[in-house]
DNA sequence: CAAAACTGTGTCCGTTGGATACCGTGTATG
DNA sequence: CATACACGGTATCCAACGGACACAGTTTTG
Protein backbone atom coordinates (compact mmCIF):
# COMPACT_ATOMS: atom_id res chain seq x y z
CA UNK A 1 0.00 0.00 0.00
CA UNK A 2 1.56 3.27 -1.16
CA UNK A 3 0.91 6.36 1.14
CA UNK A 4 -1.27 7.87 -1.48
CA UNK A 5 -3.48 5.13 -0.89
CA UNK A 6 -3.01 5.04 2.94
CA UNK A 7 -4.11 8.52 2.27
CA UNK A 8 -7.65 8.15 0.12
CA UNK A 9 -8.09 5.26 2.38
CA UNK A 10 -7.85 7.62 5.51
CA UNK A 11 -9.81 9.78 4.29
CA UNK A 12 -12.55 7.47 2.91
CA UNK A 13 -12.62 6.02 6.76
CA UNK A 14 -13.29 9.52 8.37
CA UNK A 15 -16.02 10.48 5.48
CA UNK A 16 -17.69 7.15 6.58
CA UNK A 17 -17.39 7.56 10.36
CA UNK A 18 -18.63 11.40 9.92
CA UNK A 19 -20.46 12.00 6.86
CA UNK A 20 -22.43 8.71 6.57
CA UNK A 21 -23.62 8.41 3.10
CA UNK A 22 -27.22 9.97 2.44
CA UNK A 23 -29.73 6.55 1.78
CA UNK A 24 -30.22 5.93 -1.72
CA UNK A 25 -33.78 6.45 -3.23
CA UNK A 26 -33.53 4.40 -5.57
CA UNK A 27 -33.26 0.34 -6.02
CA UNK A 28 -34.07 -2.12 -3.42
CA UNK A 29 -33.97 -1.92 0.23
CA UNK A 30 -30.93 -2.08 2.04
CA UNK A 31 -30.71 -5.65 4.06
CA UNK A 32 -28.41 -4.20 6.61
CA UNK A 33 -27.32 -0.71 8.39
CA UNK A 34 -24.00 0.61 9.58
CA UNK A 35 -24.25 -0.23 12.90
CA UNK A 36 -25.96 -3.23 12.66
CA UNK A 37 -22.74 -4.40 11.51
CA UNK A 38 -20.62 -2.67 13.84
CA UNK A 39 -22.34 -4.58 16.46
CA UNK A 40 -22.13 -7.76 14.85
CA UNK A 41 -17.91 -7.67 14.47
CA UNK A 42 -17.76 -6.39 17.94
CA UNK A 43 -19.49 -9.15 19.39
CA UNK A 44 -17.32 -11.23 17.49
CA UNK A 45 -14.18 -9.58 18.56
CA UNK A 46 -15.10 -9.55 22.31
CA UNK A 47 -15.87 -13.18 22.54
CA UNK A 48 -12.83 -14.48 19.57
CA UNK A 49 -10.19 -11.74 19.77
CA UNK A 50 -9.97 -9.22 16.82
CA UNK A 51 -7.91 -12.01 14.80
CA UNK A 52 -11.15 -14.01 14.10
CA UNK A 53 -13.22 -10.67 12.51
CA UNK A 54 -12.96 -11.28 9.23
CA UNK A 55 -15.13 -10.32 6.27
CA UNK A 56 -16.74 -13.41 5.95
CA UNK A 57 -17.99 -13.92 9.69
CA UNK A 58 -19.25 -10.64 9.86
CA UNK A 59 -21.14 -11.36 6.90
CA UNK A 60 -22.10 -14.51 8.23
CA UNK A 61 -23.09 -13.50 11.66
CA UNK A 62 -25.63 -10.88 9.55
CA UNK A 63 -27.09 -13.73 7.42
CA UNK A 64 -25.17 -12.49 4.81
CA UNK A 65 -22.88 -12.88 1.84
CA UNK A 66 -18.91 -11.30 1.82
CA UNK A 67 -19.53 -9.40 -0.66
CA UNK A 68 -22.77 -7.46 0.55
CA UNK A 69 -20.97 -5.65 3.28
CA UNK A 70 -18.75 -4.05 0.90
CA UNK A 71 -21.91 -2.13 -0.10
CA UNK A 72 -21.57 -1.30 2.98
CA UNK A 73 -18.04 -0.46 3.90
CA UNK A 74 -15.08 0.15 1.63
CA UNK A 75 -12.92 -2.60 2.94
CA UNK A 76 -11.50 -4.06 6.67
CA UNK A 77 -10.06 -1.32 7.61
CA UNK A 78 -13.23 0.64 7.65
CA UNK A 79 -15.08 -1.86 9.22
CA UNK A 80 -12.44 -1.85 11.99
CA UNK A 81 -13.14 1.74 12.35
CA UNK A 82 -16.31 1.59 12.66
CA UNK A 83 -16.46 -1.04 14.82
CA UNK A 84 -13.73 0.93 17.06
CA UNK A 85 -16.20 3.99 17.33
CA UNK A 86 -19.11 2.00 18.21
CA UNK A 87 -17.58 0.30 20.81
CA UNK A 88 -16.24 3.51 22.45
CA UNK A 89 -19.23 4.59 22.31
CA UNK A 90 -20.68 8.01 23.69
CA UNK A 91 -18.51 9.29 25.87
CA UNK A 92 -20.19 10.05 29.72
CA UNK A 93 -21.58 13.07 30.36
CA UNK A 94 -19.51 14.88 33.14
CA UNK A 95 -21.46 16.38 36.21
CA UNK A 96 -20.84 19.88 35.33
CA UNK A 97 -20.58 21.42 38.19
CA UNK A 98 -18.28 19.05 39.80
CA UNK A 99 -14.20 20.68 40.59
CA UNK A 100 -11.83 19.11 37.68
CA UNK A 101 -10.30 16.71 39.85
CA UNK A 102 -13.32 14.82 40.49
CA UNK A 103 -14.76 15.25 36.49
CA UNK A 104 -11.72 13.73 35.52
CA UNK A 105 -11.23 11.14 37.60
CA UNK A 106 -14.61 9.94 36.56
CA UNK A 107 -13.98 10.22 33.00
CA UNK A 108 -10.48 8.49 33.61
CA UNK A 109 -12.54 5.32 35.21
CA UNK A 110 -15.30 5.72 32.29
CA UNK A 111 -12.67 4.98 30.06
CA UNK A 112 -11.16 2.26 31.54
CA UNK A 113 -14.36 0.65 31.78
CA UNK A 114 -15.04 1.07 28.28
CA UNK A 115 -11.43 -0.47 27.08
CA UNK A 116 -11.91 -3.52 29.87
CA UNK A 117 -15.04 -3.82 27.90
CA UNK A 118 -13.71 -4.45 24.52
CA UNK A 119 -9.78 -5.11 25.33
CA UNK A 120 -9.32 -4.85 21.34
CA UNK A 121 -9.75 -1.48 21.24
CA UNK A 122 -6.14 -1.40 22.39
CA UNK A 123 -4.85 -2.81 19.68
CA UNK A 124 -7.35 -0.47 16.45
CA UNK A 125 -6.78 2.82 18.69
CA UNK A 126 -2.80 2.63 18.04
CA UNK A 127 -0.45 3.65 15.19
CA UNK A 128 -1.93 5.58 12.05
CA UNK A 129 -5.76 5.82 12.03
CA UNK A 130 -8.93 7.69 11.60
CA UNK A 131 -10.59 8.97 14.61
CA UNK A 132 -14.29 8.27 14.63
CA UNK A 133 -16.87 11.08 16.22
CA UNK A 134 -16.63 9.42 19.72
CA UNK A 135 -13.28 8.93 20.08
CA UNK A 136 -12.94 12.68 19.89
CA UNK A 137 -15.65 13.19 22.02
CA UNK A 138 -13.97 11.65 25.05
CA UNK A 139 -11.25 14.08 24.24
CA UNK A 140 -13.47 16.78 24.06
CA UNK A 141 -15.17 16.02 27.50
CA UNK A 142 -11.79 15.91 29.18
CA UNK A 143 -10.97 19.55 27.92
CA UNK A 144 -14.10 20.59 28.90
CA UNK A 145 -13.64 19.10 32.43
CA UNK A 146 -10.14 21.36 32.43
CA UNK A 147 -12.33 24.49 31.65
CA UNK A 148 -11.39 27.46 35.03
CA UNK A 149 -8.22 25.76 35.61
CA UNK A 150 -6.12 28.27 33.93
CA UNK A 151 -3.97 25.65 31.96
CA UNK A 152 -3.01 26.26 28.51
CA UNK A 153 -4.59 24.55 25.58
CA UNK A 154 -1.15 22.79 24.90
CA UNK A 155 -1.22 21.85 28.41
CA UNK A 156 -4.91 20.55 28.67
CA UNK A 157 -4.10 18.32 25.42
CA UNK A 158 -1.31 17.05 27.54
CA UNK A 159 -3.27 16.14 30.63
CA UNK A 160 -5.63 14.53 28.65
CA UNK A 161 -2.83 12.54 27.40
CA UNK A 162 -1.45 11.48 29.92
CA UNK A 163 -4.87 10.53 31.40
CA UNK A 164 -5.93 8.56 28.49
CA UNK A 165 -2.75 6.81 28.26
CA UNK A 166 -3.00 5.60 31.54
CA UNK A 167 -6.47 3.83 31.16
CA UNK A 168 -4.79 2.07 28.29
CA UNK A 169 -1.50 0.79 29.96
CA UNK A 170 -3.83 -0.36 32.66
CA UNK A 171 -6.33 -1.83 30.84
CA UNK A 172 -3.66 -4.00 28.63
CA UNK A 173 -2.23 -5.45 31.17
CA UNK A 174 -5.81 -6.32 32.47
CA UNK A 175 -6.30 -7.79 29.27
CA UNK A 176 -2.99 -9.76 28.67
CA UNK A 177 -4.34 -12.81 30.35
CA UNK A 178 -6.40 -14.13 27.77
CA UNK A 179 -5.25 -17.05 26.14
CA UNK A 180 -3.38 -18.08 30.06
CA UNK A 181 -5.47 -18.05 32.62
CA UNK A 182 -9.12 -16.41 32.74
CA UNK A 183 -8.40 -14.31 36.12
CA UNK A 184 -4.80 -13.42 36.55
CA UNK A 185 -3.23 -10.89 34.44
CA UNK A 186 0.80 -10.32 33.82
CA UNK A 187 1.89 -11.70 36.86
CA UNK A 188 1.12 -14.83 35.21
CA UNK A 189 3.63 -14.68 32.61
CA UNK A 190 6.32 -13.06 34.81
CA UNK A 191 5.81 -16.43 37.21
CA UNK A 192 6.83 -18.06 34.27
CA UNK A 193 9.41 -16.31 33.53
CA UNK A 194 11.26 -15.88 36.80
CA UNK A 195 10.78 -19.08 37.91
CA UNK A 196 14.49 -19.87 36.25
CA UNK A 197 15.81 -16.27 35.57
CA UNK A 198 14.62 -14.82 39.26
CA UNK A 199 18.42 -14.09 40.02
CA UNK A 200 18.77 -11.64 36.80
CA UNK A 201 15.91 -9.52 38.08
CA UNK A 202 16.54 -8.86 41.92
CA UNK A 203 13.87 -5.71 41.87
CA UNK A 204 11.13 -7.35 40.07
CA UNK A 205 11.23 -10.74 42.10
CA UNK A 206 11.26 -8.34 45.42
CA UNK A 207 8.67 -6.61 44.59
CA UNK A 208 6.31 -9.71 42.90
CA UNK A 209 6.94 -11.07 46.49
CA UNK A 210 6.44 -8.48 48.47
CA UNK A 211 2.95 -8.06 49.60
CA UNK A 212 -0.33 -8.81 47.99
CA UNK A 213 -0.77 -8.40 44.34
CA UNK A 214 -3.08 -5.40 44.29
CA UNK A 215 -4.89 -5.90 41.25
CA UNK A 216 -5.86 -3.97 38.12
CA UNK A 217 -8.52 -1.60 39.90
CA UNK A 218 -6.03 -0.39 42.14
CA UNK A 219 -3.00 -0.39 40.29
CA UNK A 220 -5.50 2.09 38.33
CA UNK A 221 -5.82 4.66 41.43
CA UNK A 222 -2.92 4.52 42.27
CA UNK A 223 -1.17 5.84 39.11
CA UNK A 224 -4.51 8.56 38.49
CA UNK A 225 -4.05 9.39 42.15
CA UNK A 226 -0.52 10.37 41.97
CA UNK A 227 -1.83 12.13 37.74
CA UNK A 228 -4.29 14.15 39.53
CA UNK A 229 -1.88 15.18 42.59
CA UNK A 230 0.94 16.40 40.20
CA UNK A 231 -1.66 18.32 38.31
CA UNK A 232 -3.04 19.73 41.42
CA UNK A 233 0.17 21.53 42.66
CA UNK A 234 1.05 22.76 39.59
CA UNK A 235 -2.41 24.76 39.69
CA UNK A 236 -1.17 25.32 43.22
CA UNK A 237 2.10 26.62 42.49
CA UNK A 238 0.77 28.80 39.71
CA UNK A 239 -1.66 30.56 42.11
CA UNK B 1 -6.90 -20.38 17.42
CA UNK B 2 -8.23 -22.06 20.69
CA UNK B 3 -6.70 -21.67 23.92
CA UNK B 4 -5.07 -24.18 23.96
CA UNK B 5 -2.88 -23.48 20.96
CA UNK B 6 -2.70 -20.25 21.94
CA UNK B 7 -1.06 -21.53 25.46
CA UNK B 8 1.64 -23.70 24.08
CA UNK B 9 2.15 -21.08 21.05
CA UNK B 10 2.92 -18.59 24.23
CA UNK B 11 5.58 -21.47 25.93
CA UNK B 12 7.09 -21.83 22.70
CA UNK B 13 7.59 -18.18 22.40
CA UNK B 14 8.71 -17.90 25.67
CA UNK B 15 11.05 -20.83 25.58
CA UNK B 16 12.43 -19.17 22.16
CA UNK B 17 12.99 -15.78 23.98
CA UNK B 18 14.30 -17.23 27.17
CA UNK B 19 15.90 -20.47 26.53
CA UNK B 20 17.67 -20.71 23.20
CA UNK B 21 17.67 -24.10 21.72
CA UNK B 22 21.45 -25.31 21.55
CA UNK B 23 23.38 -25.29 18.58
CA UNK B 24 22.42 -28.49 16.73
CA UNK B 25 26.10 -30.51 16.88
CA UNK B 26 25.22 -32.82 14.06
CA UNK B 27 23.84 -31.98 10.44
CA UNK B 28 24.93 -28.97 8.01
CA UNK B 29 26.28 -25.64 9.77
CA UNK B 30 23.04 -23.28 9.89
CA UNK B 31 22.82 -20.22 7.37
CA UNK B 32 21.18 -17.62 9.57
CA UNK B 33 20.68 -16.77 13.46
CA UNK B 34 18.17 -15.47 15.53
CA UNK B 35 19.83 -11.67 15.52
CA UNK B 36 20.10 -12.13 12.02
CA UNK B 37 16.30 -12.95 11.59
CA UNK B 38 15.64 -10.36 13.77
CA UNK B 39 17.11 -7.80 12.29
CA UNK B 40 16.27 -8.31 8.67
CA UNK B 41 12.71 -8.28 10.01
CA UNK B 42 13.23 -4.77 11.87
CA UNK B 43 14.57 -3.29 9.35
CA UNK B 44 11.51 -4.12 7.20
CA UNK B 45 9.04 -2.89 9.94
CA UNK B 46 10.69 0.43 10.35
CA UNK B 47 10.71 0.99 6.76
CA UNK B 48 7.40 -0.46 5.56
CA UNK B 49 5.31 -0.56 8.94
CA UNK B 50 4.78 -3.95 10.51
CA UNK B 51 2.34 -5.06 7.99
CA UNK B 52 5.07 -5.10 5.14
CA UNK B 53 6.85 -8.15 7.62
CA UNK B 54 5.66 -11.58 5.85
CA UNK B 55 7.68 -14.76 6.12
CA UNK B 56 8.26 -14.05 2.37
CA UNK B 57 9.98 -10.80 2.61
CA UNK B 58 12.27 -11.35 5.39
CA UNK B 59 13.21 -14.34 3.83
CA UNK B 60 14.07 -12.42 0.76
CA UNK B 61 15.84 -10.23 2.69
CA UNK B 62 18.00 -12.91 3.99
CA UNK B 63 18.49 -14.46 0.60
CA UNK B 64 17.00 -17.75 1.75
CA UNK B 65 13.63 -19.00 0.86
CA UNK B 66 10.64 -18.68 3.05
CA UNK B 67 10.65 -22.24 4.48
CA UNK B 68 13.80 -22.09 6.12
CA UNK B 69 12.79 -19.41 8.52
CA UNK B 70 10.90 -21.91 9.97
CA UNK B 71 14.06 -23.78 11.29
CA UNK B 72 14.68 -20.69 13.50
CA UNK B 73 11.38 -19.93 13.95
CA UNK B 74 7.84 -21.76 14.89
CA UNK B 75 5.52 -19.11 13.03
CA UNK B 76 5.29 -15.65 12.64
CA UNK B 77 4.05 -14.79 15.98
CA UNK B 78 7.98 -15.89 17.23
CA UNK B 79 9.20 -14.22 14.50
CA UNK B 80 7.10 -10.78 15.96
CA UNK B 81 7.92 -11.28 19.47
CA UNK B 82 11.71 -12.08 18.90
CA UNK B 83 12.01 -8.24 16.63
CA UNK B 84 10.30 -7.09 19.57
CA UNK B 85 12.55 -8.04 22.19
CA UNK B 86 15.15 -7.53 20.12
CA UNK B 87 14.42 -3.88 18.84
CA UNK B 88 13.59 -2.77 22.33
CA UNK B 89 17.63 -3.63 23.13
CA UNK B 90 18.61 -3.89 26.00
CA UNK B 91 17.74 -1.45 28.80
CA UNK B 92 19.60 2.09 29.75
CA UNK B 93 22.20 1.27 32.39
CA UNK B 94 21.07 3.91 35.19
CA UNK B 95 23.13 5.97 37.38
CA UNK B 96 23.21 3.91 40.39
CA UNK B 97 24.10 7.68 42.96
CA UNK B 98 21.57 9.15 41.25
CA UNK B 99 18.21 9.76 42.94
CA UNK B 100 15.08 8.14 41.72
CA UNK B 101 13.50 11.48 40.43
CA UNK B 102 16.45 11.59 38.37
CA UNK B 103 16.33 8.43 37.11
CA UNK B 104 13.11 7.52 36.77
CA UNK B 105 13.08 10.71 34.20
CA UNK B 106 15.91 9.19 32.36
CA UNK B 107 14.62 5.63 32.11
CA UNK B 108 11.43 7.60 30.80
CA UNK B 109 13.26 9.54 28.18
CA UNK B 110 15.38 6.28 27.23
CA UNK B 111 11.84 4.30 26.45
CA UNK B 112 10.14 6.96 24.65
CA UNK B 113 13.52 7.44 22.70
CA UNK B 114 13.07 3.26 21.58
CA UNK B 115 9.61 3.48 21.17
CA UNK B 116 10.53 6.25 18.58
CA UNK B 117 12.68 4.16 16.71
CA UNK B 118 10.86 1.56 16.10
CA UNK B 119 6.88 2.64 16.31
CA UNK B 120 5.74 -0.84 15.30
CA UNK B 121 6.76 -2.07 18.91
CA UNK B 122 3.50 -0.35 20.06
CA UNK B 123 1.12 -3.15 18.27
CA UNK B 124 3.58 -6.08 19.14
CA UNK B 125 3.10 -5.22 22.83
CA UNK B 126 -0.24 -4.89 23.81
CA UNK B 127 -2.55 -7.76 24.28
CA UNK B 128 -1.49 -11.12 25.10
CA UNK B 129 2.16 -11.87 24.49
CA UNK B 130 4.77 -13.52 25.51
CA UNK B 131 6.99 -10.95 27.26
CA UNK B 132 11.25 -10.91 26.38
CA UNK B 133 14.39 -10.48 28.44
CA UNK B 134 14.50 -7.24 27.53
CA UNK B 135 11.60 -6.19 28.31
CA UNK B 136 11.58 -6.94 31.32
CA UNK B 137 15.29 -5.56 32.21
CA UNK B 138 13.25 -2.56 31.15
CA UNK B 139 10.86 -3.04 33.90
CA UNK B 140 13.34 -4.09 36.58
CA UNK B 141 15.42 -0.96 35.44
CA UNK B 142 12.73 0.92 36.61
CA UNK B 143 11.87 -0.87 39.51
CA UNK B 144 15.92 -0.95 41.05
CA UNK B 145 15.38 2.93 40.85
CA UNK B 146 12.95 3.11 43.29
CA UNK B 147 15.18 1.27 45.72
CA UNK B 148 15.04 3.39 48.73
CA UNK B 149 11.87 5.35 48.33
CA UNK B 150 9.88 3.07 50.70
CA UNK B 151 7.15 2.34 48.42
CA UNK B 152 5.66 -1.08 48.58
CA UNK B 153 6.24 -4.29 46.10
CA UNK B 154 2.97 -3.07 44.09
CA UNK B 155 3.49 0.47 44.07
CA UNK B 156 6.73 0.86 42.16
CA UNK B 157 5.21 -1.99 39.61
CA UNK B 158 2.45 0.80 39.21
CA UNK B 159 4.63 3.79 39.46
CA UNK B 160 6.53 1.64 36.60
CA UNK B 161 3.69 0.64 34.39
CA UNK B 162 2.27 4.76 34.90
CA UNK B 163 5.47 6.03 33.24
CA UNK B 164 5.73 3.19 30.58
CA UNK B 165 2.30 4.12 29.63
CA UNK B 166 3.00 7.42 29.42
CA UNK B 167 5.90 6.98 26.91
CA UNK B 168 3.36 4.95 24.89
CA UNK B 169 0.92 7.39 24.66
CA UNK B 170 2.88 10.28 23.98
CA UNK B 171 5.30 7.83 21.04
CA UNK B 172 2.06 6.93 19.91
CA UNK B 173 0.82 9.93 19.01
CA UNK B 174 4.29 10.97 17.58
CA UNK B 175 3.76 7.96 15.48
CA UNK B 176 0.37 8.27 14.36
CA UNK B 177 1.52 10.60 11.45
CA UNK B 178 2.50 8.23 9.17
CA UNK B 179 0.76 8.14 5.66
CA UNK B 180 -0.96 11.89 6.25
CA UNK B 181 2.61 13.94 6.84
CA UNK B 182 5.94 12.96 7.45
CA UNK B 183 5.90 15.83 10.42
CA UNK B 184 2.52 16.45 11.54
CA UNK B 185 1.35 14.69 14.17
CA UNK B 186 -2.85 13.83 15.06
CA UNK B 187 -3.37 17.98 15.32
CA UNK B 188 -3.65 17.07 11.53
CA UNK B 189 -6.12 14.72 11.61
CA UNK B 190 -8.08 16.81 14.02
CA UNK B 191 -7.64 19.39 11.88
CA UNK B 192 -9.65 17.35 8.98
CA UNK B 193 -11.81 16.66 11.20
CA UNK B 194 -13.02 19.85 12.93
CA UNK B 195 -13.08 22.22 9.93
CA UNK B 196 -16.36 20.64 9.23
CA UNK B 197 -17.47 20.17 13.13
CA UNK B 198 -15.80 22.69 15.64
CA UNK B 199 -19.25 23.43 16.78
CA UNK B 200 -19.54 20.25 18.49
CA UNK B 201 -16.18 19.91 19.98
CA UNK B 202 -15.78 23.88 21.54
CA UNK B 203 -13.32 22.62 24.31
CA UNK B 204 -11.11 21.19 21.63
CA UNK B 205 -11.44 23.43 19.08
CA UNK B 206 -10.34 26.28 21.85
CA UNK B 207 -7.56 23.94 22.61
CA UNK B 208 -6.36 23.62 19.49
CA UNK B 209 -6.40 27.46 18.56
CA UNK B 210 -4.80 28.78 21.87
CA UNK B 211 -1.14 28.58 22.26
CA UNK B 212 1.13 26.95 19.63
CA UNK B 213 1.48 23.21 19.46
CA UNK B 214 4.07 22.59 21.95
CA UNK B 215 5.35 19.12 19.87
CA UNK B 216 5.67 15.96 21.57
CA UNK B 217 8.52 16.53 23.63
CA UNK B 218 7.15 19.29 25.32
CA UNK B 219 3.56 16.85 25.30
CA UNK B 220 6.07 13.75 27.34
CA UNK B 221 7.81 16.36 29.66
CA UNK B 222 4.61 17.90 30.83
CA UNK B 223 3.00 14.27 31.41
CA UNK B 224 6.14 13.47 32.96
CA UNK B 225 6.58 15.90 35.64
CA UNK B 226 3.03 15.74 36.57
CA UNK B 227 3.55 12.38 37.45
CA UNK B 228 6.80 12.68 39.15
CA UNK B 229 5.52 15.43 40.81
CA UNK B 230 2.94 13.67 42.61
CA UNK B 231 5.05 10.67 43.62
CA UNK B 232 7.35 12.95 45.11
CA UNK B 233 4.50 14.38 47.02
CA UNK B 234 3.45 10.95 48.04
CA UNK B 235 6.63 10.08 49.48
CA UNK B 236 6.77 13.62 51.51
CA UNK B 237 3.27 13.09 52.90
CA UNK B 238 4.70 9.59 54.57
CA UNK B 239 7.85 10.85 55.95
C1' DC C 1 -43.95 0.20 -18.90
C1' DA C 2 -39.15 0.84 -19.59
C1' DA C 3 -34.86 2.72 -18.08
C1' DA C 4 -31.93 3.73 -14.40
C1' DA C 5 -30.15 2.83 -9.90
C1' DC C 6 -29.26 -0.08 -6.44
C1' DT C 7 -28.63 -4.63 -3.67
C1' DG C 8 -26.89 -9.19 -2.90
C1' DT C 9 -24.61 -13.44 -5.02
C1' DG C 10 -21.25 -16.29 -7.33
C1' DT C 11 -16.83 -16.64 -9.20
C1' DC C 12 -12.15 -15.58 -9.62
C1' DC C 13 -7.44 -13.90 -8.20
C1' DG C 14 -3.08 -12.60 -5.55
C1' DT C 15 -1.06 -13.01 -1.15
C1' DT C 16 -0.59 -14.73 3.21
C1' DG C 17 0.93 -18.34 6.94
C1' DG C 18 1.87 -22.88 7.26
C1' DA C 19 2.40 -28.45 6.45
C1' DT C 20 4.89 -31.92 4.20
C1' DA C 21 8.09 -34.51 1.37
C1' DC C 22 12.43 -34.47 -0.48
C1' DC C 23 17.49 -34.11 -1.27
C1' DG C 24 22.00 -32.66 -0.05
C1' DT C 25 25.22 -32.03 3.66
C1' DG C 26 27.55 -32.72 7.70
C1' DT C 27 28.74 -35.20 12.27
C1' DA C 28 29.16 -39.05 15.33
C1' DT C 29 29.69 -43.93 16.05
C1' DG C 30 30.82 -48.79 14.66
C1' DC D 1 37.05 -45.33 7.20
C1' DA D 2 32.37 -46.36 6.21
C1' DT D 3 27.83 -46.03 7.31
C1' DA D 4 23.80 -44.45 9.67
C1' DC D 5 21.61 -40.70 11.52
C1' DA D 6 20.54 -35.89 12.00
C1' DC D 7 19.95 -31.63 10.24
C1' DG D 8 19.31 -27.47 6.75
C1' DG D 9 17.24 -25.56 2.70
C1' DT D 10 14.07 -26.10 -1.32
C1' DA D 11 10.01 -27.05 -3.85
C1' DT D 12 5.32 -27.98 -3.85
C1' DC D 13 0.85 -27.85 -1.99
C1' DC D 14 -3.10 -26.09 0.76
C1' DA D 15 -6.68 -23.30 3.31
C1' DA D 16 -8.03 -18.77 4.52
C1' DC D 17 -7.89 -14.16 3.80
C1' DG D 18 -9.09 -9.43 1.48
C1' DG D 19 -10.76 -7.86 -2.51
C1' DA D 20 -12.24 -7.19 -7.88
C1' DC D 21 -15.76 -7.99 -11.07
C1' DA D 22 -19.72 -9.40 -13.64
C1' DC D 23 -24.35 -10.75 -13.19
C1' DA D 24 -29.23 -11.35 -11.72
C1' DG D 25 -32.95 -9.59 -9.10
C1' DT D 26 -35.54 -5.50 -7.11
C1' DT D 27 -37.25 -0.92 -6.51
C1' DT D 28 -37.90 3.82 -7.80
C1' DT D 29 -38.35 7.44 -11.36
C1' DG D 30 -39.66 9.24 -15.88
Amino acid sequence: MTTDDATSDLNAVIDLLWSPAPTPRRGPKRGLDLPDIATAGITIADTDNLGAVTMQRVAGALGVTKMALYRYVRGKTELVALMTDVALGEPVTLDTNADWRTALSAWAHAMIGRFGQHPWTQETTTGTRAIGPNEIGWLEQALAALDGTGLTGSEKLDVAATLAGHARAIAQQASASVGISPEQGLHTIFAMVLRDHAAQFPALTAALDSGTDDGRDQAFDFGLDRILDGIELLLKQRR
